[in-house]
DNA sequence: ATTAAATTACCTATCAGTAGGTAGATTATA
DNA sequence: TATAATCTACCTACTGATAGGTAATTTAAT
């Protein structure tokens, strides 16, 4: 992949992550990085693929960035609570909601190709999440349920949080949920 | 507020709700009611006035909707169940995002008078389920923590719904915090 | 009761700006 | 010479917004 493309990539990343599908357009994309929009169009055929291809990466990156919960567990980090904060820096890092969480409210207008691609960051994210509560012992009968209850309150926080500009808001709603942890860990 | 008005604030809710802030436009709105877009400027002087009546109707008729949770409880019927199942049935009925939920995600980008409103709909549903934890015996300590929690959960959980179509999500979702409450009620 | 003034609720027509997208020429690289 | 990357120049469609006009209704003054 060439900077330039990993440039459009970056910018487009940015630009729905504070506007959503409709935060973006090949202007503005081009003007941040110093080409044309048509230039835009020659490595993205159209919105529709940038679209995608930056749910994508973004996915990708993600789970990346959070590594294996079993290596977590074995280097003396709880997981779950690893996710959590993970999710606290990005709201302070980034200044801008989850790019699959803004794009998951848009789905009913958004292109087929894209929501797959939104679909697959939450399943492979509860999927993640699952594995995480099972290492730390959580009751294999709860685990889907809990791992589904986290993300959903996870995406939801980041949502108000983006709104209220308050982080206390998140370490409020996620207070109770690292206080069971410490229960079920220890 | 004449029948016009509205029909223009119902078409702009169902709007916002399926495509956020730029998912309705004053021609749009225009040709779903039969009228010219000037029209709609008529009655509503710019898109922020507009989008700002809109939550702000959604956020009365949603409160309103729910009624007292002291008279919930009184009639024998559990607040927070009630507010979970009319979040259930607002996915299934509206087909749509909460509004004050997709508008939330886009709050890096809205007018203040907007995020204003936005923020008063977090805050009255916060208290009306801080208020609902109380009825139900919840310890007074965790009150807040959990209503904000159930919130955060609520619009997460409805928030990827959208994107998944698929209302088990949303069930599976909520079912530990409902079997929290049978608990704590009993 | 009649007229005059104002208001309401719409219309047509138009504006400057931006959207996504395309064709074809140009430049740089290998 | 071939290919990759970028450009200029343009298109159609849509955006929020405004100006100016019309018919019907309501209110105020005589």
């Amino acid at each position: 992949m060439s900077d330039t493309e990993q440039a459009i990539l970056n910018t487009t990343e940015e630009m729905i992550r504070q506007g959503g599908y409709n935060g973006f357009s090949f202007r503005n994309i081009a003007d941040a990085i110093g080409i044309k929009s048509s230039s835009v169009h020659y490595h993205f055929e159209n919105k529709e693929k940038l679209g995608a291809a930056t749910a994508k990466r973004y996915t990708e990156q993600f789970i990346a960035a959070l590594g294996d919960p079993v290596d977590l567990k074995a280097n003396g980090v709880n997981p779950v609570t690893y996710y959590i904060s993970a999710f606290r820096d990005a709201i302070i890092s980034d200044n801008g909601m989850c790019l699959c969480g803004i794009l998951g409210t848009e789905a009913n207008m958004l292109p087929e190709s894209i929501v797959v691609e939104l679909n697959d960051f939450f399943d492979r994210n509860a999927d993640w999440l699952e594995r995480a509560y099972a290492q730390i012992g959580y009751p294999a009968e709860g685990v889907k349920k809990k791992a589904l209850q986290t993300l959903s309150l996870l995406e939801g926080a980041m949502l108000i949080c983006t709104s209220k500009k308050d982080l206390s808001f998140f370490d409020l709603s996620t207070q109770l949920i690292l206080d069971e942890i410490e229960t079920v860990n220890n």
